[in-house]
DNA sequence: ACAAGCCCGAGTAAAATAGTCAACTATTAA
DNA sequence: TTAATAGTTGACTATTTTACTCGGGCTTGT
């Protein structure tokens, strides 16, 4: 299956701007410093998530990320495959022309395990993550410490 | 996550040692040519798959692998266990020391995938696969034609 | 004008995957 | 006792994928 840190910085990214919904525009920057994603590799994630409709952008100074819609509207899934191609686990991508152009002995299988998780990812929103004991406290840390280390040779700060 | 083909393979060298569980011992060469996997990489994931205890095997001539317990007790999680080391999704493997040694914001969200994933394949047996309508139609196609191409250079026929 | 910030595409190093190969050892049939 | 069958092991390698970086653009607020 393709289930990889791309879809999962973009989960990530995407909480984050969840969390700060009411903070206006988020910078990636700002998101790169948080979250300790590089924010090179945050442009390629979210130039996907802008096509999909999933964030809108706004240029300039003061400019940045917001959500598109309602936290509760996005579920995990949608960030996931806005990234990734796909929430699949056949080797086939679902032709079914596994073997010899046709269904393999274990296709049904794969099949439906890649429908387990597609489920399972279409049923948790952002807003459900937001409201977790769990992100809450991750979250409160986050705000504490102020964003120490800068790992990307493009962040704001020249702390070189 | 760790699903590749390597456990797909895995579980379908499996199923195969199942379907044909009443015609004793079953060589390597045979699920080669059934199942179009090469006979190399058989041999490097039975290996595997005899550590943990979920095949037998018998060496000389007529001899071959079989499951070591009912088709019924062996679940597809095991069988990729066997051969992946893991089935999780979450990078830092479940140590929860992700960013900065710390939970990052959605650790939470990959443990319960990866449970969610882990559940699952336990539900389902090699025994129940063998039942399955599907499946019997594919394995009948097998039986059907007889083995027409060999892929491996180590295939026991002489054909080139 | 200029700086903040998004936008885009090409390029790349490292890691993982998917496999190969060769040289064993054990067992059985002739 | 010899030859053939079949499992056993471990090292080695090509390919693919991943996870990035880089350099240059374009927009817009001040």
């Amino acid at each position: 299956m393709r289930l990889t840190t791309k879809g999962r910085y973009a989960v990530t990214a995407m909480l984050d701007l969840a969390l700060h919904y009411d903070d206006g525009p988020i910078t990636l920057a700002d998101i790169s410093q948080r979250q300790g994603i590089s924010l090179s590799y945050l442009e390629q994630l979210f130039s996907r998530l802008r096509k999909r409709g999933l964030v809108d952008s706004t240029r300039g100074p003061g400019g940045g990320y917001r959500l598109s819609r309602n936290a509760h509207e996005i579920a995990v899934a949608d960030v996931i495959t806005a990234v990734d191609e796909k929430v699949e686990t056949t080797r086939c991508g679902g032709l079914a022309n596994c073997q010899d152009d046709q269904q393999c002995l274990t296709h049904e299988l794969w099949s439906e395990l890649s429908q387990q998780i597609y489920d399972f990812l279409c049923g948790i929103s952002l807003g459900n993550l937001v409201e977790r004991q769990g992100v809450q406290e991750v979250a409160a840390r986050q705000r504490g410490q102020a964003s120490s280390v800068s790992l990307s040779s493009r962040t704001t700060e020249e702390s070189l």
